[in-house]
DNA sequence: ACTTGACCTTGACGCAACGTCAAGGTGTAA
DNA sequence: TTACACCTTGACGTTGCGTCAAGGTCAAGT
């Protein structure tokens, strides 16, 4: 039997422009083309086809298909088991997405201010995976894995209550470095209130306080633009200053 | 605080040409331009860059950010909830893709007999569900839901050795078709043992026998250029020849 | 012989969300 | 002034086709 595009289209349930576009990649090429340029294709494509669309099927790409449908010494089940591991990681993935768009939806039905809150918690959490991704090794290093797990699990569980209170701290460290910043004096009594609440406020996510730890999240604030920008939005400048502000206190402690 | 589209990609974690684009789509334009042209950001866009990048985890498209952000009117719940019924929907699929792997891979694995059986399993399942999506109301309205059922689940649960056996018996179908295609007359006793096999091959799949539903098959095989197809592979005409037979076949019963 | 009408061809744009050059203007520190 | 980092617009590439568009081919009917 020989078939042109459209015979093998319906057989094959695809359409014509596929067929064209697997020829033109070079996945399926008909057996000959007729004198008026037509293509035709036999039997051994047909089988062929099927096998792409066995494959096609289970969602790997033409690329790959490609290689095993063409290429008998390719390690097919090799291209599965690399497709399966993919497979399982978008699942992944896709199961975070589905419980975070979950989450989401419930605190949004409760209310706007819980819809502030959950997006608040959700920047939260980017916050701290982009964290770890760009100073992880660095801080862990510093002050150790545990440290920082404790801290990161510290900040997403915490219960409601909680988490209202340390919003109204949050709140209290911006104003009271507002005020600070009149005195233009990192040493004055206004800037040292600051950095204590800012001690207070890292009470919350912090397991444990040190002064080491407590400065080299202060060097932070001014050395990434991410955490500079959240200060300095009281006022250009400011992240700088609470930096100054707690080197004083840590030193003074 | 004002931003260059660089400093504000640092900030927030993504490139120019992401910020680039979301002005060129309308999504996120800069608060002004410089005499030089340079695009220049202010707080409200750095706020509003947090929302569509918090959107944007969640997996939605840039469509539905740019109405969720934009129009404060819009229902940003209702599109969540849509979403989250689309996400639901790729995860089914994604179960099914990935036990199709699975399958395919431990079937590879029991050496290359079995991967070409569930290919070919595969294949049928993928014919039941196109034949089910092409003739399931009208044969389901022929011949009741039930028995369609019942054969689909029939096909996909057959024991390893009666698989063996099914395929045996498919081979001897197209083997004695051969043969009986040399008498060219439906009605010589190779065409009748030929329907004879093809209704002992249906026995496989089909829960019960009629000689209505074994002729309305046949009427299928000529009607369908798949079913066509698989038996024309003996030779051109086959198809046509076999339902003659069963024609016979079942006049005489 | 001529006209339909169904079929075939190649070519090219569109889709989502950017990545990645390329060519050229701008700002600023040495 | 020279370098160098930063900015601009423009345009192609990515994946797997869908969807015209403009134009040949083939079998059937008149």
């Amino acid at each position: 039997m020989e078939y042109t595009v459209q015979k093998l289209g319906n057989l094959a349930g695809i359409s014509t422009r596929t067929l064209r576009y697997y020829d033109e990649i070079g996945l399926l090429k008909p057996a000959r083309k007729s004198s008026s340029g037509y293509r035709i294709y036999g039997q051994q494509e047909v089988d062929k086809l099927q096998q792409i669309l066995f494959y096609r099927e289970l969602g790997l790409d033409l690329e790959h298909i490609k290689n095993i449908v063409n290429d008998p010494g390719f390690s097919s089940s090799q291209a599965l088991e690399e497709h399966r591991e993919k497979l399982l990681a978008k699942r992944l993935q896709l199961d975070l997405l589905i419980s975070n768009v979950e989450k989401t939806i419930s605190a949004t039905e409760g209310e706007s201010i819980m819809a502030d809150k959950e997006k608040f918690q959700g920047f939260k959490q980017q916050l701290v995976e982009d964290n770890e991704k760009q100073y992880g090794d660095e801080i862990r290093g510093k002050y150790g894995d545990d440290l920082v797990d404790r801290s990161n699990a510290k900040m997403l569980n915490m219960s409601e209550e909680k988490y209202q209170e340390f919003i109204r701290l949050e709140q209290q460290v911006l104003d009271q470095l507002e005020e600070a910043l009149r005195t233009g004096d990192p040493s004055s009594e206004a800037a040292q209130q600051t950095a204590d609440l800012h001690r207070r406020w890292l009470g919350f996510t912090w397991p444990t306080y040190s002064k080491d730890a407590h400065m080299g999240l202060a060097e932070m604030y001014v050395a990434d633009d991410r955490f500079a920008a959240y200060y300095d939005k009281v006022e250009p400048g400011a992240a700088q200053f609470l930096r100054d502000a707690i080197e004083v206190y840590t030193a003074q402690q």
